[in-house]
DNA sequence: TGCACGATGAAC
DNA sequence: TTCATCGTGCAC
């Protein structure tokens, strides 16, 4: 396993997010380290991206997506769940990457399948908000090199109210792999 | 200071 | 299709 390093998070986030499959995100609490193999992400391209947060523009919440990029941007949904991000790019470009499904690989005994349920089997919250991944007990790794992913490529979920963004084919996930949420 | 609503998930 | 549940963003 090796720690993805910032260089990694900035650059393209298109690119970054299809990347990101296949991945390993880490993250231990209470002494207890849980991993999940990721297997769904959705692109975020920033201000200019109507389904993006930071369309909205620098806001409390969303500040920590115009922040450097390497750092993991966790909000509350529907007062209950938690979504998490990953900042990409640089500094300013306000764009992200959302993890919507991981695999589990250790210490995982809940679902994992969609971005809420994703949070909640992970123990990740509001704490971890603005949390930099390039660090010791929550960060992004890669795995032992295996054969190119077979990536299909789909509308995101749940933004039919961003218009022509709505279509964008920004939703990536692994083909055929059983983890990846229904919605 | 108030209020409509959401990058969800589950039940009906 | 409806509902749980609450922080955020913006209107007033």
């Amino acid at each position: 396993m090796r720690k993805l390093s910032r260089a990694f998070y900035a650059r393209n986030t298109i690119v970054v997010a299809q990347e990101l499959l296949g991945k390993y995100l880490v993250h231990e609490s209470r002494g207890v380290q849980r991993v999940g193999r990721i297997v769904e992400v959705e692109a975020y391209l920033g201000p200019h991206d109507l389904a993006a947060h930071s369309s909205r523009g620098l806001t409390e919440r969303t500040k920590v997506m115009f922040g450097p990029p390497g750092h993991a941007y966790v909000y509350m949904i529907y007062g209950m769940y938690y979504c998490m991000n990953v900042v990409t790019e640089q500094v300013g470009h306000a764009s992200a990457v959302l993890l919507r499904a991981v695999e589990p690989v250790k210490n995982i005994t809940a679902r994992t399948q969609g971005p809420g349920l994703l949070c909640r089997s992970m123990r990740i919250d509001r704490r971890l908000n603005a949390h930099d991944l390039v660090s010791n007990t929550f960060y992004i790794a890669s795995g032992p090199l295996v054969e190119p992913l077979r990536i299909v490529k789909r509308p995101r979920i749940g933004v039919d109210y961003a218009g022509i963004w709505a279509r964008r084919l920004l939703r990536f996930y692994i083909r055929d792999n059983p983890y990846v949420s229904k919605a």
